[in-house]
DNA sequence: ACAGAACAGCGGATCACATAAACAGTTTCT
DNA sequence: AGAAACTGTTTATGTGATCCGCTGTTCTGT
């Protein structure tokens, strides 16, 4: 496709033809040729890219300002540009940084739900972990090691139902969409419900989650602002479905720690269809099937 | 809840309760009393946010800055402040102003799969319409009316179901969650293939995506990267699945606008799994059946 | 060995941005 | 009239990304 510009910089050494990738896939991919003169580096794409995401971790995505993250390793924010393009750069290798810490979860032989359930659990959760991997620039392109560790793993479980490689991509897809749906869901109404019991118990707004009290947590209503709206700015005329269905509204037992079955109820959904699409396309009935192109 | 300041300034010159409303929302509502003394003001909240929407049209939402905003109606940034709290409000209020300017669905009667999916359909064209839209930093908590109006169209189509309105609320945010979702993959797809179609013609990177030739536009591969990398960068030890994914692989006949297709592939899944949880729920056989609470 | 190229990290500077503080003019209430 | 409540502006502060040129280091080729 793209003939142009050949930079015929070999590697000297042996056959390493991977010279000429992108470059922030070769980073992604620890594929950056060393330098072969100059001072030796002190600094290494690693521990940059460790030192951003253990400062994410600790003060949030915010606080990953180049200066901030050079600081903490002792150099100059100008240091950093000498192994990484651009923040954007840095906060796509952070991602896949993620990906690495997340232990993949087993491969149950001949139960893919099962397996595609795990799968998408312990992302979610490493996003609970990690709220800041909401705030990365995601995009799908650039696929790092990790990552695509992750993806293969979906690919092996889908592999036994003989469906198309777009047909698994669409789904994984679908999954890995819903985890950061979910996450972003989850981590939301955390964030208000600590809020919520911060601003009730008079708690100063920088306390850390981790000192408020989880009874309190849990009973935060998390639709405080929906019933504050509903009840004091929507007219009933405007919003008769939504009105209808506050009046006979009753706030449910609210049990502590809620959120494992709040992620359940729409993975399982998303998951029964999947299981819905599979059977139909693989036991399917003829006319109703098709291979999804509706062209 | 919380009970203190309890601030009364009362509207003057009639029953308006909504004054100790928190701002954002009061502003949302468009319920600030206006000023009673001081010069009339030349701006309004209104003029501010269709302003800012237009920028973002234009331009992206990385160009919105409250100077630019500002800028473009004659003032200077600092007017802006005003009317608004700071820049993250007038981010809420651009949110919306975009529900605002997208025409709701019609309510097909008795049918509510139907409705459900041309009332997802809407909101994702409309991301597509607006790609900026996934940039905003959305919460879930702020509800504007307009927004509001979209949820209360779910909550009807939904509710001759007879769900409890905690599953009702669960179902309408998957979908919710589903849009945005599907919005970022669709808008990747087509940045992906129009960056593409620029470098293989050489044209330059700023290139409008209104001037690429939209046969080329089709025929771009979305996967060239997961191409290049597996084919380059993964071993198939450490890949097995997908290398084999790969190899049998043929590329597909390549639709011309093949995104109206795509977009249903995720959403029947989503709405199966819906239908699935209906039945289960309002058909149900007693024992796997139960209100989505597993305690 | 040695010159010079290639490279590391630094310091300073630029530019854009959000936002605070103080100000001057305007309108309305008392 | 005069204070109070506003409006939009000017000025300033702090932060962040990134550019450029500098100093010193370490290979490579001779």
């Amino acid at each position: 496709m793209s003939t142009s510009d050949p930079a015929d910089r070999r590697g000297p050494d042996g056959p390493d033809r991977a010279a000429d990738l992108p470059p922030v896939i070769a980073r992604l991919w620890g594929r950056s040729a060393p330098p072969r003169r100059g001072p030796k580096p002190a600094l290494s794409v690693e521990r940059i890219v460790r030192a951003a995401v253990d400062l994410a971790d600790a003060e949030g995505l915010a606080a990953v300002s180049m200066a901030r993250v050079a600081e903490s390793l002792g150099y100059s924010s100008m240091a950093l540009y000498r192994y990484v393009e651009s923040k954007d750069e840095l906060l796509v290798l952070m991602a896949d940084a993620v990906a690495e810490s997340l232990t993949l979860p087993p491969l149950p032989e001949g139960d893919w739900r099962a397996g595609l359930e795990a799968w998408t659990r312990a992302q979610i959760e490493g996003v609970l972990a990690r709220p800041w991997y909401l705030d990365l620039p995601l995009t799908t392109a650039p696929v790092g090691p990790h990552r695509l560790r992750w993806i293969d793993r979906a690919f092996a479980m889908l592999e036994p139902l003989g469906l198309t490689m777009d047909e698994t991509l669409q789904i994984v897809g679908l999954l890995a969409q819903h985890v950061l749906g979910e996450g972003r869901v989850q981590v939301e109404t955390r964030r208000a419900a600590a809020e919520t019991v911060r601003s009730a118990q008079g708690l100063p707004g920088d306390t850390p989650e981790r000192d408020l009290d989880e009874r309190a947590l849990a009973a935060a209503n998390p639709y405080a602002d929906y019933e504050l709206v509903l009840s004091r700015l929507a007219d009933p005329e405007t919003y008769p479905a939504l009105t209808r269905a506050l009046t006979t509204w009753e706030p449910a037992p609210a049990a502590p720690d809620d959120w494992e079955s709040d992620v359940g109820f729409g993975l399982d959904i998303v998951l029964d269809g999947i299981e819905a699409f599979v059977a139909r396309r693989t036991g399917g009935r003829p006319g109703s099937a098709g291979p999804a192109r509706t062209a």
